[in-house]
DNA sequence: CGATGTGTTGACCGGGTTCAAACAATGTGG
DNA sequence: CCACATTGTTTGAACCCGGTCAACACATCG
C-alpha cells in the first residue's frame, strides 16, 4: 500500500493514470497534457531550488493544525488533502480540497501562523518547505517567484468558484458541480475521470457544500437515478461518472434556463 | 465631493475618521490603532518603492473588467469595491467587498487575464500598479514582498472566513455577520463603526450572501426590531450600530448553543 | 457476536423563496 | 411645478426545497 515502485506521481488509490484503458472508455473528458506537464515541471523546479523534507501521511493523518507557527508551506507531492477553518465558537467548515502540486499554508502567511487543520483524506506525500527559505530562494530567482504567486493566484480563484457554486446552486446541482470539480481537478493531472473515488464521508461532502449528510445522499441516488453517475460494486465511494460533461449539462438545466444575472 | 484637501485617505461617504466623538459613542467596537498604522505604511512604502497611476472612481465606475490582461494590479486608497464572478452561463457573484489598503486582481495572476469585474460602489481611488515592474521591485526589496503576500494570505482567509459563513449560518445571522464584518473593516482603518453606510442594493448584499433580496430585508428589519441596529433617518442605507459585540452575540444566539463539529 | 461508523430512504416540518402589492426616493420631461 | 416612470425597499401569503428525526441496511472490527 505505498507509493513505492510504481509511476511515484500517481495516487495509488484516487485514481489511475491515463493510458488505454482510459482511452477505451467512451465520453471520458479528454485529457490535458499541457496543465498536467505545468504542474509535474513546477514539482521539479521546486525540487531543484529549494530544500524540503517528505512526508508521507495517511488518511485522517494532520499536515498541521490551525495556530501552528507557520514555519513551512506545504506542496502536495501525491494524494489528497481537505483543509478544515473553525470559527472560534465551534463551527467547523471545510473550505478546500487539495491535490497533487496544491500549496498548503498561503492563508497563514499574513498572521504567521495556519489558519485551518490540513488533514490528509487519503494516503498522501508532502514536501514541507520553510517558507524563510523559499523567499530567499524566490529573490534571486523570477520563475520561482511567479510559480508561488500563480498557485497563490489559482487559491483565490478556486474559493471564488466554491462561492459561486454556493451561492448560485440548489442542493443537487452543487453535488453534480462538485464531482465536476473533482474530475477536472485529476484531468489536470492527467488521471482518468471516468471512476474516481471520493474518500470522504457524506457528512464531509455535506459540510464542504454547505448542505446536511441526507441532502448529499439523495442529490448521489437522484444523479445515479439518472444514469449521470453510476456506484460501483467495491463501495460507495467509487464512482462512474461516463460523461463529465454531462454533469455541467445537468447544472445548466437545474437553473432553469436563467443564471440570475445581477445588473439589467 | 472630491477628496481634495481633507484627511486624503478618509472615504468620504463610507465613514467619518474616529475622533472625540467616536470615543463619546458608548459601545462602539474599540480602535485598532496597530492594524490601521500597518494599512497606511503598507500604502507609503508602495507608494515610495514602485511607480503608481492614481485612478478616482465614481459608484458604478469599473476598475477593470473580468478577461482584461492582467497588466496592473489595484490597490485602494480610499473607498470602496466589490469583485464579481461570472460563470459562462451567466450567473453573477458577488465574491468579495473591498476596503482601503486592499488589493485587487490577485485572482487574475495565474491565468494572465483578470478573473472578475471589480466595480466601485462608492467614491473610490484606486492606484493602478505594474504587475511586471511590482515584481521586479518586489525582487530587491524583501519588505514590499512580504507585504504582497500578507495581503494575497489575507485575501485568502477573507474568502474562507466569507465560505464559514455562507454555509453555517441562517439567513439572519449571515446578515448579522455581515455587518459586523463590515463593521471590523472600518475599524480597522480607524474608521468609526457606531454608523455606516452600506452603498449596495438589498440584491446586491442578497447576491454576496446568498439569498434573496427580500430576506435581506426581513433580516434587517428584524435586528432593527431587537435593537442590534437602527437606521438613520437619512435613508436605509444608513445604519447605526450602538454595539458591533452583540451582532456576534447574535449570531452566536442563532446558533442554537452548538456550532455543529465535523469530527466527534 | 454485538458495537460502531457509514450510507440510504421515508415522513414531517420550517426557513427561505416566490409571487404580489404597496410605498419611498429619485429623476425626467412637459 | 407636478405627472409620471424608474428603481429600490418593505411586508404579506403561499409554496417548496432542504433540514430534522427516525428506521433500517451494511460494512468493519473488537
Amino acid at each position: 500500500m505505498f507509493p513505492s515502485a510504481a509511476s511515484p506521481a500517481a495516487c495509488p488509490t484516487l485514481g489511475t493514470p491515463r493510458g488505454a484503458r482510459a482511452r477505451a472508455a467512451g465520453a471520458a473528458a479528454p485529457a490535458r497534457p499541457a496543465l498536467a506537464e505545468r504542474i509535474g515541471r513546477s514539482l521539479e523546479l521546486l525540487q531543484r531550488q529549494v530544500p524540503m523534507t517528505r512526508r508521507l501521511l495517511r488518511a485522517g493523518d494532520l499536515v498541521y493544525r490551525a495556530g501552528d507557527a507557520l514555519d513551512c508551506l506545504h506542496v502536495i507531492h501525491f494524494g489528497c488533502v481537505k483543509t478544515v477553518n473553525m470559527a472560534p465558537d465551534g463551527r467547523e467548515q471545510v473550505v478546500g480540497l487539495h491535490f497533487k502540486g496544491d500549496w498548503l499554508g498561503f492563508d497563514g502567511i499574513a498572521a504567521g501562523q495556519q489558519g485551518c487543520d490540513a488533514v490528509a483524506l487519503d494516503l498522501s506525500e508532502v514536501w514541507a518547505i520553510s517558507y524563510a527559505t523559499l523567499l530567499k530562494a524566490c529573490a534571486g530567482d523570477p520563475p520561482l517567484l511567479a510559480l508561488v504567486h500563480a498557485a497563490m493566484s489559482r487559491e483565490i480563484s478556486r474559493d471564488r468558484e466554491s462561492m459561486l457554486s454556493l451561492c448560485t446552486l440548489p442542493a443537487d446541482a452543487r453535488v453534480a458541480d462538485f464531482l465536476r470539480g473533482w474530475a477536472d481537478a485529476l484531468a489536470e493531472r492527467g488521471l482518468r475521470t471516468d471512476q474516481i473515488t471520493i474518500p470522504m464521508t457524506r457528512a464531509e461532502i455535506g459540510n464542504y457544500l454547505g448542505m446536511k449528510l441526507e441532502t448529499v445522499s439523495r442529490a448521489l441516488s437522484r444523479l445515479a437515478r439518472e444514469k449521470l453517475i453510476a456506484f460501483s460494486d467495491t463501495g460507495r465511494r467509487d464512482l462512474h461518472i461516463p460523461d463529465v460533461g454531462a454533469l455541467v449539462g445537468f447544472v445548466q438545466r437545474s437553473l432553469g434556463g436563467e443564471g440570475a444575472t445581477l445588473v439589467h
